[in-house]
DNA sequence: ATAGTAATAGTAATTATTACTATTTAATTG
DNA sequence: CAATTAAATAGTAATAATTACTATTACTAT
C-alpha cells in the first residue's frame, strides 16, 4: 500500500470522532484540509482501510456508516433523532451456538436496535 | 385500503416465499400475471403491507429484501451464495436489557449474522 | 533524475428507491 | 344504474448513494 496524503488525512477524521459518519461527511470533513478532493477517493480509502481492519462499516438502513470502533459490539439506533448509539455485544457465544445448530462458519454479527433514546422522554 | 387487484397479486406472491425476495424479483414475478405492472406500484404496495404487518424488511446490506415470516427471529447470511436463512431469535430478553441499561425504548431488533453456510464446507 | 505504476480528480454510469402526473378504476351515492 | 369522487395505477422523471472510467498526478525503487 503506497502512501497517500489523501488517505492518511481521511484515516485521520474517520477515527478522530465517534459519531459513526456517512462517506458524505467524511468528505466533506476532508474538503476543510484538501480542497480538491474527489468524493471517489474517499470511497476507496475507505474500502482499504475496512479491508486492513482499521474501520469497520455499519448498514444503518440502506446507507454506509463507518465506524473506529472496531471492538466486537452493537448499535441502538434511535428512530427520532437518527443517533447510533455504541453498546457492548448482549450475545457473546451465538457464534459456537450458530456453527453447532447450523454448521454455519460465522465472520460476522450485526446487529442494530431500532427504538427511541432517553433524549425523547 | 380500497381494494386493487395489483396489491392482491403481489401480496399473494411475497406471502408464497420465503427466499427473502427483493422488490425487483416481486416486480418480475408480478409481471407474469400483469404484465404492464409498473415498479413503483410494487414499492407502494410494499409498504402499505408491511405498515399492515403482513411483511417485514430486512436490510441485507443496502438493499431491501422483504419477509413474508413476521414472528421474531434473525437471519444467516452466507457470503458466497449470498443466501438469507431464518434462525430462531437467539436473544429474547435483549430489550429488557436494554430499557433497563440505557433507558432506550425497543421497537425492533434486526441481526444478520454472516459467514458461510453448510453448502460450500 | 527517471521510469513505472499506484492513486487521484473529475466526471459519467449504475442501482435502488422515491416522486410526479395524467389516466384509470373501485367504491359511494342519488 | 349512471354519475361522482378520490384512491390507485402506469409510465416516466428525479434522487441518492455508490461504483466505474480515464487522463493526469505523484509516490517510490532503481
Amino acid at each position: 500500500m503506497r502512501y497517500s496524503y489523501q488517505r492518511e488525512t481521511i484515516k485521520n477524521i474517520v477515527l478522530s470522532t465517534h459519531s459513526h459518519p456517512t462517506a458524505e461527511w467524511i468528505y466533506n470533513e476532508t474538503k476543510r484540509s484538501i480542497p480538491r478532493i474527489s468524493l471517489g477517493t474517499v470511497y476507496r480509502n475507505l474500502k482499504h482501510l475496512e479491508h486492513e481492519g482499521l474501520i469497520k462499516t455499519i448498514h444503518d438502513g440502506n446507507i454506509i456508516r463507518y465506524d473506529c470502533n472496531t471492538s466486537l459490539h452493537d448499535h441502538l439506533k434511535c428512530n427520532v433523532c437518527g443517533d447510533l448509539i455504541d453498546i457492548n455485544k448482549t450475545e457473546i457465544n451465538v457464534s459456537k451456538n450458530i456453527k453447532k445448530n447450523f454448521n454455519f462458519k460465522v465472520t460476522d454479527v450485526e446487529m442494530i436496535i431500532s427504538g427511541t433514546c432517553q433524549k425523547h422522554t
